[in-house]
RNA sequence: GGUGUCAUAGCUCAGUUGGUAGAGCAAAGGACUGAAAAUCCUUGUGUCCCUGGUUCGAUUCCCGGUGACACCA
């Protein structure tokens, strides 16, 4: 049994200040699933934001790049066509226009590192929780239609274009999530497309436009399963840079954050089963087998649903009929016990590689 | 009330022609580079229901309890 990490007092005014003196370039929440995470970076964002109205007049705290002039610049990035680019668009009714904060500062933004909230009318199996974020503005929800297949790659490319924009505005991103690898690809990076080895392709490339190249890109998935897997995925990665590109003539790097400041919502084991368990129920209660039977209604396949995994693959097994009411119940709360068990062996083992995690009682 | 069957790991059960036991599931730990809510690896777990008898030795055979189930009244 691993022992519980040592429970930290997180001081909000503290984490502000690195932020402000450039120390620290984003704050990370992670946790298990049910462990109040969202609930938490919103109660993270509000005191920052609380922070920043009161330090309005304070010749001592300044905005670290002050851009405001750049308020705007999210919105002309809308309808360049595919359905997938309005991701991370703040809606006009949050728009930080209507809500600067002191300082010159936009005020903290939440993105998103949930594998599965991604995905449009899967809201109730995720758990979105939509009305914790409030007036907090948040990316990377409801990016993608149900029934499509997103993926780490794409996650990369989206949070960076969502940190990129939240930060030119002045904006203090907070990451927030359970799916560990996501947090890794989007603080450490390490899985960055490296640039194409034939310069010839990349000429040609860089000559068509972005709409021919997503065309191109799109013709070459999905991409399991096949028998030219490398050769594929070589090209494919040639086509995201040259896409990447397009939109961010930039050199990269400048957009990554380099200083992460990660915050686990603690909970012990038992308490967190008990949690994913009345949590469980309550979405139940809620209808979450008629959201499924809903999305099974539109055109997806018990296949297509059954991929995603936990409470899509049970319920839906429980509405075709596969499994009973108390079965369904029964494995579904283990299956969702077995993935807590495993995102905290993820976050442990992002701790021995040497990222500090500052574990914190979610619930004061 | 009678007859029969059963009682072994947290659960469902296998097994020992008498030498104190093993599968699946659960649990715990780990891994993870284009499905990550996925996928995969490792590791235990025990008064073998309780008395008594036979025996060098009983979880195993026998007597008697207790409990569960089935059938008959």
């Amino acid at each position: 049994m691993a022992p519980l990490p040592e429970a930290e007092t997180i001081d909000a005014s503290v984490l502000l200040q690195s932020y402000l003196e450039g120390k620290t370039d984003l704050f990370c929440v992670l946790g298990p699933t049910a462990s109040g995470k969202t609930r938490y970076a919103v109660r993270l964002a509000r005191e920052f934001n609380r922070l920043l109205d009161k330090a309005v007049e304070s010749p001592f705290i300044r905005c670290p790049d002050g851009s405001v002039s750049e308020t705007g610049r999210s919105q002309k990035e809308n309808g360049s066509g595919s359905d997938r680019t309005n991701g991370g668009i703040i809606p006009e009714h949050r728009s930080p226009k209507n809500g600067m904060h002191g300082a010159g500062c936009a005020g903290a933004e939440i993105i998103s590192a949930d594998s599965r909230q991604v995905y449009k009318g899967m809201d109730i199996g995720t758990g979105k929780d939509m009305e914790e974020y409030g007036e907090i503005p948040y990316h990377l929800i409801d990016i993608v239609p149900p029934g499509s297949k997103y993926n780490i790659y794409e996650y990369q490319r989206d949070f960076e274009k969502a940190y990129d924009d939240i930060r030119h505005r002045g904006g203090i991103p907070i990451l927030c999530g359970g799916s560990g690898l996501y947090i890794e690809a989007a603080t450490c990076g390490y899985s960055l497309p490296e640039v194409p080895a034939d310069p010839e392709l990349r000429a040609e490339l860089e000559k068509e436009d972005t709409e021919t190249l997503i065309k191109r890109l799109a013709s070459l998935k999905p991409l399991h399963n096949t028998t030219d897997f490398d050769t594929r995925k070589r090209l494919i990665r040639a086509l995201e840079i040259a896409i990447y590109e397009k939109d961010h003539p930039a050199p990269r790097t400048d957009y990554l954050p380099k200083h992460t400041y990660y915050i686990g919502t603690l909970v012990s084991r038992d308490e967190r089963n008990a949690r994913i368990d009345r949590r469980l129920d309550a979405r139940l209660e809620e209808g979450m087998a008629d959201e499924i039977r809903r999305l099974l209604d539109s055109g997806l396949t018990p296949e297509d649903l059954i991929y995603y995994g936990l409470e899509y693959k049970y319920v839906t097994m429980y509405v075709t009929g596969e499994l009973d009411y108390a079965q369904m119940r029964e494995r579904l709360a283990i299956a969702i016990h077995q993935f807590a068990k495993r995102q905290m062996t993820w976050f442990r083992g992002m701790e021995r590689q040497g990222i500090r995690i500052h574990w914190t009682d979610p619930t004061p």
